[in-house]
DNA sequence: CCATGTGTATTAGAGTACTAATACACTAGA
DNA sequence: TCTAGTGTATTAGTACTCTAATACACATGG
């Protein structure tokens, strides 16, 4: 069961944005394994009526990124995750999201447990290892 | 102590939401609280050496995000916070920024009950009902 | 009234972001 | 070898974003 891309195009929110969202989510949901190819550049391109290019951005960003890598002549493989910096640095880097998360929560009444919870449970499904 | 800006030239976020942001972090954090009046467009405009309708401009979206209010000739004041729409809605709206912050964590290799807890720490503070 | 303080509508311009068209380098497999 | 499959460098154009300059409407308070 291949990824299946969807992209809402009154959203606002650029199309290789989009993709890279998706393709983060897959492998943090654990849809996406280490060693999966993603679909090919031109066959999401074609679903999505799109640019090659478009799709190839997205793809190398998140192969900056250290998602996934590229194999040549085969396509991009989702890569082995392996954390980059110590514990301090990786939290630090987390913290102007979850700044962010704590802002709009306010603005939404709703309380750091309750959100905590939320998060929790969304992360759970991810938990595998 | 009035609210101060500081603004990073070479983060490459827009001038007008790094003050947003700012705003948003000051209010939820407890540091203005309702009927607290911003420091002036001029005044901030003068401070970081910017043009007054770059600060209007994150004063006007901050209003129509109901974070502030518009008082003429004196200035914006901080709005009460008020919930808009049932508490499943509300959920449903923090719900992209929690999924980006679970692909987040995730590539960061951090827990789902280290971040939510990360998470509840950053809210307690703001947790004055 | 009028000087001084609010925020802002309008216009303009520079820069950037986004997407597309085209052509290319490389690899796998028959 | 050669066909068909990978991803991508380059170029280009449109759209949009961001900031600034200017001038304005309105409110406050002496």
């Amino acid at each position: 069961m291949a990824l299946r891309f969807h992209i809402l195009p009154t959203s606002g929110v650029p199309i290789y944005r989009q993709v890279m969202e998706q393709v983060r989510a897959a492998v943090a949901g654990g849809h996406l394994r280490e060693g999966d190819f993603l679909p090919s550049v031109r066959e999401v391109a074609a679903e999505l009526a799109v640019n090659p290019m478009t799709i190839s951005k997205a793809y190398s960003l998140l192969e900056r990124d250290g998602v996934v890598q590229m194999v040549r002549g085969q396509g991009m493989r989702v890569a082995a995750r392996r954390a980059v910096g110590t514990l301090r640095q990786r939290r630090e880097a987390l913290r102007p999201l979850l700044a962010q998360v704590a802002a709009a929560a306010y603005q939404l009444s709703l309380s750091g447990p309750e959100v905590a919870q939320m998060l929790e449970a969304l992360m759970k499904e991810t938990d595998r290892e």
